[in-house]
DNA sequence: ACTTCTCTTTTGAATTGTTCTAAACTGTTG
DNA sequence: CAACAGTTTAGAACAATTCAAAAGAGAAGT
């Protein structure tokens, strides 16, 4: 592979490349200030990464799913460095973790209460808003236990 | 707009309940009548593994726990049975799989209506009353597509 | 710019949980 | 009890994820 820097056209390296700015407040968050808030290095792959994700609000990603989109995106990136990423932004805050699927992880870019629809049939994530759903006399948890969180997965199928 | 739950009109609070718990005859069924009702055939490690699983109302399994705990009984069986035969049960109804972990799948014997309490901590599984948790307001799913089934997983931790 | 220190990334192997395959086996029926 | 279809088995194959060792790259100091 080819260095980053210098071998390419232009067109691709600037996409990449424009997103260095520093004055002033942006009014969405940088990708590489989000990785930094996060108390994480703001390195070439954590920056492009958190660029992808966070570019919409309510995105649904697998790591395979992501690795891909970065390839294509014209990012180098390993899928073990994708995963730690995940991780790493998950523990951050930066990502929630949704379980619908024993089999594959999903991470949400949206960290808000909210609750998803989950098309089996395609592996397709619904957001459902968060003021949506309101679950009701959630019993006390077992002794020495809190709840940490209560998740709703609605699973729907083709009528 | 509560187009909740497929045709059905106008519910606002879906009770997710239905205990189904059989007043006179709890054992009563055993386990080879078990197999055979749910159209398949008694064969020695079906029985088994039946006889296992439902020897108590809710049990929560996974293929390795009962593969080793078939073992551990007595009961010769190789793990792609046990993989099998769980498979052949839920479609038949009589167990329940359950989404808490991606990485590993549950197995339920508790086939009503009902939710959980999930410790991250250990991987355990506790059931909560099917009366107890009430979900409100759950929107009206994708166009073309009908409500399955709503799961609540309430995560708990060390306090 | 150069060094050094530490944190990151990478590649590929290793693990884990689950499914597949082909052959051997066993209920059931005639 | 023969014959067939449905089952089981061991092990290979798979998919998703994690691990490990070595190379690479920010950050800070000089």
């Amino acid at each position: 592979m080819s260095g980053v820097f210098g071998a390419r056209p232009a067109a691709k390296v600037l996409k990449l490349s424009v997103v260095r700015k520093k004055p002033g407040k942006e009014a969405a968050e940088s990708p590489g200030a989000k990785v930094r808030a996060a108390g994480l290095r703001p390195t070439r792959q954590r920056v492009a990464l958190a660029g992808l994700l966070f570019r919409e609000h309510d995105r649904h990603v697998t790591a395979e799913a992501l690795h891909e989109e970065a390839a294509k995106a014209g990012v180098r990136v390993s899928l073990a460095t994708v995963y730690n990423t995940l991780h790493q932004f998950t523990r951050a805050g930066l990502l929630n973790e949704v379980v619908v699927d024993s089999g594959r992880a999903y991470f949400d870019t949206n960290i808000g209460d909210h609750q998803h629809f989950y098309v089996e049939e395609n592996g397709e994530l619904i957001d459902i808003p968060g003021d949506a759903i309101a679950v009701s006399n959630v019993p006390a948890p077992p002794k020495g236990m809190t709840v940490d969180r209560v998740d709703v997965v609605v699973r729907v199928k083709r009528a």
